[in-house]
DNA sequence: GCGCTAATTTGATACATCGTCAGATTGTTT
DNA sequence: AAACAATCTGACGATGTATCAAATTAGCGC
């Protein structure tokens, strides 16, 4: 059992892995998210990723059952510092220190999703069409941040700011979307000459309007 | 040169295709996208998809380079129906009026999003990952909605009734990415028992608020 | 250091898929 | 019904998948 906490890193066959493993494993994913960032998924083969972890094919079978489960590795391992972007968030959304608070939340997105890019995309591919273990990796990461965001929404409602028509969990997931979406492919903005402050300072603001009920001019 | 309009059918050869031709090519385009709903893309194998669409993997290879460039056509023909989306949505965004416009565009989108899943899905993650073809039919599909969006807001803008630190395309940009995102999961939204009057009233009111400065209570 | 044991890696292999022809089949025109 | 063009496929070498049993290596008591 090891349904909370570091998950017992395990091979294949149900043995427990030595440090050794560990590093030979790790070879190997470093080795799959650098082909997942230059081609598609659809060309990445288990023998290149050996080939690129300088070892055999064999190997990598040992430790995942296909690229899939290996992927799926990764994308725990980029999920897990999500939490840490929570820090000092915990604050009141009200007034310029709320603006000020997302901000830091959407700058810490952007560059959580520059540094994972290939594989954070691939994440929320696979749970969108509905693979459970992949929804699973992606709520324990995004949880956290949707919780704050529709418990500061549920306020504004009981205080009268925002209507009661509006679902705080679907509004903090609506807001969720955009922070993902908008840094996956910030490189689409340029079309338009938006430049990474333009980014900020407008997601700022959608977020703080739309958890305080406030328009700040 | 088909820069517009309906691309010439064309084979890999470059051999203009006969009506019997386009037939094939379309059961073959079929069986990839049947193939693409219920399982990952890494495991659509060209030899299946010849063998659901009752031919050879030859035949497929005539028309197409790989499955990515089948995908690409598959994305090119599902994107073409969104710009009717648009119909009847160039009133005015005041008021309850235009509350009832959000709700319209939202319930398109997500009908739309339920019939083309898979292949949208694989549409937006080559795009994000920087594939300009990907980027391209997204970009045809999304930029009439986008570009009316930014208009609205700045007109907004013109009025003071939102700051100007507002980047309108940007923030039109933010309303799409959620548009797109919860119609591409609102299963996960069943979590937290939200139904989908929920998802199309909590999201019209932020596309509302955000687009006019204005929060209906 | 030496040998023992368990952890870790791999060579070899059977089998599937990829991607490309040249040529067979089918349909159309005269 | 002959001739031609459009369409399809059988067959194939190259490459990839997934699995063993066997070889290698590291740690440990002596």
């Amino acid at each position: 059992m090891e349904k909370h906490g570091k998950a017992a890193a395990v091979a294949q066959t149900g043995r427990m892995l030595g440090p050794r493993a560990l590093v030979t494993r790790q070879r190997l994913l470093d080795a799959t998210e650098e082909l997942l960032v230059e081609r598609s998924v659809m060309d990445v083969s288990v023998v290149e990723i050996a080939r690129l972890a300088e070892t055999s094919p064999a190997t990598f079978y040992h430790y995942f059952k296909d690229v899939e489960d290996a992927v799926l590795l990764l994308a725990e391992q980029a999920s897990e510092v999500i939490p840490a972007l929570l820090e000092g968030l915990d604050g009141d959304w009200q007034g310029e220190a709320g603006l000020a608070q997302a901000r830091i939340l959407i700058d810490a997105f952007i560059d959580h999703w520059e540094k994972h890019h290939a594989v954070l995309l691939l994440r929320n591919l696979s749970a969108d069409k509905g693979d459970p273990n992949f929804q699973r990796v992606r709520r324990a990461a995004l949880s956290p941040v949707l919780d704050r965001l529709a418990s500061v929404i549920d306020q504004s409602q009981a205080a009268g700011r925002i209507s009661d028509a509006i679902h705080p969990h679907v509004a903090a997931a609506a807001l969720v979307a955009i922070l993902e979406r908008l840094s996956a492919h910030f490189q689409d903005l340029r079309t338009f000459k938006a430049t990474r402050k333009d980014l900020v300072e407008t997601c700022s603001r959608i977020l703080h309007q739309t958890m305080t009920g406030v328009s700040l001019v």
